[in-house]
Formats: structure tokens, sequence, C-alpha cells
RNA sequence: GGCCCCUUCGUCUAGUGGUCCAGGAUAUCUGGUUCUCAUCCAGAAGACCGCGGGUUCGAAUCCCGCAGGGGUCACCA
């Protein structure tokens, strides 16, 4: 059996957000569960859309998400070029060897001709097809005009690895344009040439193509190509509505995840559980399982929409899983301002505080910015809390004293800390929830905050006592 | 409008004729974990399986119709 080839061909129109990622990861994970390769084309045939500098984004994404190819426009191969505006000359050879066989003729109609053409047809409220209009005795192709293919309308039956048997009449059989009026290829030919020249095996694609499919299935036979094993992926939904993800809706790219904090692993995870699961209740999967037990005929049929909130749980259990020498890399981007002249020994001891609390990296700021300046006293803090509202103000002064004391006393470390605070509810006779939430709102003045004893380890002794006293002196006010 | 595809808890989904008065996860809510938040644990609520007909002893699962949604009908991919 030879070894799967599977590509992914972006263009270079933008930005690759994470709805048009997945096919690619989809196509990966097929190309080396069977230990195939996996080719990244660039399919830039369209100068007019295309966006300076997204051919580096789409490497940048890959790449972050730990995607990696075989060959690709980048790092060539055996096959190339990867860059379809650096095969003109293959797509003319091909065009030529069409024309000979006297399937293709060029197109003599001008754009505003054909506009009037498919104006016509929308007025009859029926589909337009340029064949209607295929002129009898079309000039030779000078390259000037576009080339078009002179289908032979059949209808078709074939099997789509995901979507399952499909079935179209002659009807949707029309004559493309191969060749553009400016020498470029369109997708709907240099697609077909690429692949077969690429010795590509499955076609991972989105639902938009599957309409043309019978066109393509037309020109295969025209050029006497058997057609790859084709598959074809449902749309990723956005967060509202039944519109597939677009950048309107706030799709991101692979990037800006990664920069808003989240993990790539997170996030393969999440892209693939989007329309795929292996049959079993697992949830989470690893890179490796994912590999091992990924197939096409368990991705699902209909859209899947993209949901901001199972991704960022999904972020939590992978952060949680992070050793802590992983996650204090991971997390070096993420430190707020004032952290820059903490040393690494004392983030490192912030950071295990605040790791099982973080869902992105990007929570960090606001997890231990207290840790790093003064917080302000905020005494709206104690007026929504339910239990010190009912306490009065100067009960609260006398315990953020007696605290302070008592603390002044003790030794800074976790179990020392521990033992006084247990001590210190002995004394004062007062319920955990108000003695130990007056000591940490005075000490962090956040609405949320790492474990009291643990907090005032890492603080340390000074600190600790100074926020102590200053708390106690302001409640008056 | 033609053609094609899709349709199970809010969301992601399991389910290929009986073990499904539909399971898991997430989100939500409640309780527990000496304080908050998070984690973890326990529990609750949440889907008349898009609708209507069949077939069958029996259907989320098979068939037919309908509806809704989506895609496509480019010198874009």
């Amino acid at each position: 059996m030879t070894p799967i080839r599977t590509r992914f061909a972006p263009s270079p129109t933008g930005f690759l957000h994470v709805g048009n990622i997945r096919t690619g990861l989809f196509a990966w994970l097929l190309a080396r569960h069977y230990n195939g390769q996996f080719i990244l084309r660039l399919e830039d045939t369209d100068k007019k859309r295309e966006v300076s500098g997204s051919d580096q984004h789409l490497l940048d994404c890959l790449k972050v998400i730990g995607v990696e190819w075989d060959e690709g426009f980048d790092i060539g191969g055996p096959l190339g070029p990867y860059r379809q505006s650096d095969r003109l000359d293959i797509y003319k050879k091909w065009a030529q060897k069409i024309i000979e066989s006297g399937r293709a003729y060029a197109d003599p109609y001008t754009p505003e001709e054909v506009e009037t053409f498919r104006e016509q047809a929308r007025q009859e409220k029926c589909a337009f097809l340029y064949r209607n209009h295929r002129p009898e005795n079309p000039p030779v192709w000078d390259g000037t005009t576009p080339l078009r293919f002179k289908s032979e309308p059949k209808g078709y039956s074939w099997h789509d690895e995901v979507m399952g048997d499909l079935a179209t009449g002659p009807e949707v059989i029309d004559d493309f344009i191969l060749i553009k009026s400016d020498g470029y290829p369109t997708y709907n030919f240099a697609h077909i040439v690429d692949d077969a020249e690429m010795q590509i095996t499955h076609i991972i694609r989105g639902q938009e193509f599957i309409a043309s499919v019978p066109n393509y299935l037309n020109l295969y036979e025209a050029l006497s190509l058997t057609p790859p094993i084709m598959a074809t992926m449902p749309h990723i939904l956005g967060t509202s509505g039944n519109k597939k993800l677009s950048k309107r809706d706030g799709a991101k790219d692979v990037l800006d995840y990664i920069r808003d904090g989240f993990l790539p692993d997170a996030l393969v995870n999440f892209i693939a559980s989007l329309g795929w699961n292996d049959g079993t209740e697992q949830e989470l999967f690893t890179r490796e399982e994912l590999i091992e037990k990924f197939s096409l005929e368990r991705v699902g049929r209909g859209g899947a929409r993209f949901d901001e909130q199972r991704l960022i749980w999904m972020n939590g259990h992978y952060i949680r899983e992070l050793s802590p020498d992983e996650l204090f890399k991971k997390a070096s981007d993420f430190w707020p301002e004032a952290a820059k002249d903490t040393s690494d020994e004392k983030k490192r001891q912030i950071l295990s505080l605040a790791h099982d609390r973080l869902k992105t990296l990007a929570d960090l700021p606001q997890l231990t910015s207290f840790f790093f300046i003064e917080p302000t006293p905020d005494w709206n803090l104690v007026a929504t809390n339910k239990q010190l509202k009912k306490i009065e103000r100067t009960e609260l002064q006398a315990l953020l004293k007696t605290a302070h004391d008592k603390l002044a006393a003790t030794e800074f470390d976790e179990a020392s800390l521990t033992a006084a605070l247990n001590e210190l509810l002995q004394a004062t006779q007062q319920k955990p929830a108000v003695l130990f939430g007056i000591i940490r709102l005075g000490l962090t003045w956040a609405p949320f905050s790492p474990g009291l004893a643990e907090t005032m380890a890492v603080l340390g002794k000074e600190v600790t006592l100074r926020r102590l006293e200053n708390a106690a002196t302001t409640i008056v006010n």
C-alpha cells in the first residue's frame, strides 16, 4: 500500500482563523495516523486578494500548534515547487494538453457580457450555466482571455469520507475557467494539477467546495486522472447565528489565542474535538492519542459551534497538567509589569500559588498583582462581603490588630503560619469566614487570592505586618 | 430559484432496531473541602432525539414527506 499523502493548501489572503486551521489539523492528523506525508502548499493565484506577510503568518500559526509538514512552500521537497505562483509553467503545460484534446477553449466574452448572462439567469431564478452560452467557434486561445474547460454534462455519484455517498445530476456541470486572463490558474484547475503532481491521496477541505466536486470529477476524467479520496469538513459555526465562523464574529487566529494565554495543546485538543470524537466518552486527548485515534469516518457531518467556554475549561486543564517548570517557562510573557524586578525564585513561589487558579496564562496579573505592588484598600470589598458586612468596623479593626501582633511573633513558614492562624481563631473566638476574611482582604485587597498561609509566606513578614497595620489604620474611614 | 448537505440537553457530543422514559463533557445552580477565588468531590436541573407519516412486536436509530438551517450557482479560494 502506498503511503498516504495529505495536504493543507491555504491562500495568503489574510489570517488563518481557528476554523480554517482545523482542516489543516485534520489533514495532518490523518497523515501522521497512517505514517504518511503532510504537504503544505500555498495557493497564491489571486493576486488581488493577496495580503503581504500572510504566507509567513500561516507558517507561524501552524508551527505554534505543533503541526509539522514534510514538504512545503518554505522548505521545498521532491515534488515542488509548492507555491502556486511558481508553478505557472506547469499549469500552462497541462492547459495545453486539455486544449489539444479539445476539452478547453478560449472564452470570447468580456466580463460584462458574462455578467449579463448571469443576470439573466438570476432574473429567471435559475442557476447560471456558462455552457448555455458556449461559443460555437471560439478563437484560438492566446493567453489574454480566460481559458474555459469544455465540460461534458453528466450525473455523478461519489463517496466522501465524511459526508458519505453523494450524487448530483448533469445540471450542475458547467464550463469553468481554468486559466484566468491574467495568466494565473483558478483554484479549480490548479489544485487538480497540483494534487496529481504532488501525488496527494486524500483531499480534506471545507464544505464550500462540495458543490464543485462534480465539476472536478468531470475535469479529472478529461485529464484521465484518478480523483483522490475526498473528505468534506462541515463548517465551524460562529458563537451566534448559524453562519460559519468568520473574522466578523470575532474569530481569532491561533496566534491571537496564544497571546491570550491559551496553550497549543489545549487549542489542538479543542479544535480537534469540534466535530470529531473517538466514539468513547473521552474528552481530553494528548497529541499522540489524537494521531493514534483519528479517523475521517468519525468526523461529524453537522457544523459545530465554536464555544470559547469549553476552550477555557480545556485550557485550565492543560495548565494544571503542566509541571511547575513548564508553567514557569510558558508564563514568562504574562507577568504583570510590576513583576519585572522580582527574582525568578519569588516568581516561582507565586506561580505555584496561582497554578490551579489559572484558566489562561493571561489571568496571571489579576491573580498575582498584589504580590508585586501595594494594593489600594477597597472597603467596598468588605461592605459587600456577606460575613464581614455584618461586623462593626471597630471590631474588624481589633481583629486586624490582634492578627498583626500574633503574626509579629510568628515564623513565616507555611506550617507555623497555619498554626498561628488556628491559634488566632481560638483566641478571638471568631468564625473563620470573618477572621480569615478580613485578614485576606487586608493583605490583598483582591476579590480572590490564593490561600492565606501560603500568601503570607510568600509576601514575607515585613510586608504582611505592614499591610495589616495599614488596613487597621485606614479602617475608620 | 436550481442543485447539494445538515438537524440529539444552552454548547461540544455518545448513540448504526430492543441493554435509551437517551449517556458523557462543558456551562449553570446547590452542598462539602477551617476565608475569597480556583481545584477537587458529591448532587440538581437541563433533549418530548426538527416536525408529520409509515415499516416493525419494538425506532433517536430504517423508509417517505415537510420544515428549518447551511453551502453553491465568481476571471475567490
